[in-house]
This record gives C-alpha cells, sequence and structure tokens, in this order.
DNA sequence: CTATCTATAATACTTTATAGTACAGTTAAC
DNA sequence: GTTAACTGTACTATAAAGTATTATAGATAG
C-alpha cells in the first residue's frame, strides 16, 4: 500500500498528542521524514474531510477537528488507499473466456475482501493508535 | 496489489480449464495478455511450490498437480503478495515519539489484518474460480 | 510591512513494474 | 541425428508510479 496511508495516520497521531494546540507541517514532515509539500498534500486531504482543522499565517498550523475516538484506520484507509487492496489486472485476451470474464470475478471477490479488511481496522482508532505508541515506547526504556 | 496474483490466478485458472493436457506458456500469455517470459515467472513460481507441472520440449508445457479444490486465493497470495498489504512507511525520524514508534506499530496491525484477509480469501478455491468466471459467460450470452 | 505560515501547481528525480531480447537446455518426431 | 517446439533464465530497455523539490500566491499576527 501507498505511504500517504502511514502519513495520514502519522499526522494524526502526532496531532493527538498537541492537543488543544497549532502544529506545523514542517514538524509534522519533520517528524515523519518527508518533505512539508507532500504532508501538506495529506492533511489537505484530512481537511477536505473534516478530520482536522488548519489556520494560515504566523502562528497557523493544523490541530484536531474530532475526537480521537471518532477516527479509525478504516476512515483513513478509506481516504488514501481505497482499492489498493485490488490485485493490478492487465488488459487480458477477451476471444478468451477466462481472459474475458477473470478482471470482473477478482474485481468482486476483493471488493468482498476489502469490506472484509474494514471490519478489522475499524477496530483501531486514533486513541488507540496512541495508547499503542506509548506503550511501545515504554518497552524500550 | 502487483499483478503477479492476477497472473497466477488467470494461469491456474486456465489450467483448470485444460485438464489432463499441457498448455504452452504461449498460449496462456496470449490469453492474460502479457508476454510470454514474464508468465514462466510466474509459473516458475507455482511450479516450485507444486501447483502445477511443466515438460520441456515439443508437445511440453504445464498441467495442474494438484485437485482444483487444493488450491485457493490465499496459497496464491502468500506466494506472490505476501506482505503487499502493509502500508509503505519511510524511515521516520527516531528522536520524535511518533516517528519513533509508527512502523513497529503499523506492522504488527497490518500483520493482523493480512490474516485475517486470509481467513477470507481461503473460502474461493480454482474450483470456485472456474465456476464463476463460467457463470459469469453465461450471463453474457 | 515583514516573518511565518498554508495552498497548490509544475517539474525533476527515483524506484518499481513490465516488456522485450537473447540464448541455453530439453524433448518429440521425422 | 537434426530440426522444430517447447521450458528456463539472465540481462537490458521502457513505462509507470511514487516522491522530492522548486516556485509562487495568499493569509495572518505582531
Amino acid at each position: 500500500m501507498n505511504s500517504d496511508f502511514t502519513l495520514a495516520i502519522h499526522s494524526l497521531t502526532l496531532l493527538a498528542l498537541q492537543p488543544g494546540r497549532m502544529t506545523t507541517s514542517d514538524a509534522i514532515a519533520d517528524s515523519a521524514g518527508v518533505h512539508p509539500v507532500r504532508i501538506r498534500k495529506v492533511l489537505a486531504l484530512l481537511k477536505k474531510h473534516g478530520f482536522i482543522k488548519s489556520k494560515e499565517g504566523t502562528g497557523g498550523g493544523f490541530i484536531f477537528a474530532l475526537g480521537l475516538n471518532e477516527v479509525n484506520l478504516w476512515d483513513i484507509y478509506k481516504l488514501t488507499s481505497e482499492g489498493a487492496i485490488q490485485p493490478k489486472c492487465p488488459d487480458s485476451n477477451e476471444k478468451c473466456v477466462v481472459g474475458a470474464h477473470m478482471q470482473k470475478v477478482l474485481f468482486a471477490i476483493f471488493q468482498g475482501a476489502e469490506e472484509h479488511l474494514g471490519e478489522f481496522l475499524k477496530h483501531y482508532s486514533i486513541k488507540q493508535l496512541v495508547d499503542l505508541i506509548k506503550q511501545e515506547k515504554e518497552n524500550c526504556e
């Protein structure tokens, strides 16, 4: 899966740890190890869907718009990566029974698979991620 | 997901429809719409893991080595695409709490997610794919 | 009115996926 | 035993996708 998902989760988790105050795209980019412009694209997407708010100008930045329990991994997956588990299908030979129908059959199966995946990802909220990160940190000390 | 999965499934389904006789890589490549060399790489993988057998020389080709119910989508996913649903993680900043631990946390979650996906994919055998293809064909007539 | 931010378009670069070429090895049939 | 039809695989070339970078415009606080 592409890294936009990771960057979105990373951003949200970071914002979750800075409640009530603005965090700049530069700070997030630095933490995530990518270019600020890249993270802003991801942040723009999160903003567009109401997960975060932003403010321009001095003292501006990004901040969580919802409760930490109101956002889960499935929400973000849908936003950044929907369809990502669909196996790529080269344009196959329409004259062949298999070639003509394989794409449609696999597509239907993997739509089901993605929904199934969704049920799993829904169990992880940003709140839980924050807890897991903290737990992981403790294990390292 | 990469198209090796699709090519492998495509190949197996085609072989399933040619029981008891050899099918050449050229025929499979033609049906799948890719270069014969490419399909041979996929077929080599399937052979290595005992799903198909091959024979060189005139009249040679590939043939199913197992029962059609003994192979399912999860088997092939593991072979061609294991880890594919793991979101890519850029090397993040180790000095930041989030950066330092996000990768490990997400990796663990998506390992669980992939197992969960496996439970779903296990329900589809090559036999069932053949049936679905036939059904799809009938719907088009 | 300047420094600090977001927003976004456009371009360059890097990595990955795929196609294609070339050639060696195997086998059946003539 | 030579030829045509195959598999097997290393290597190179091309296309596509992902990512970084530059440039520039607009907003806001002090």
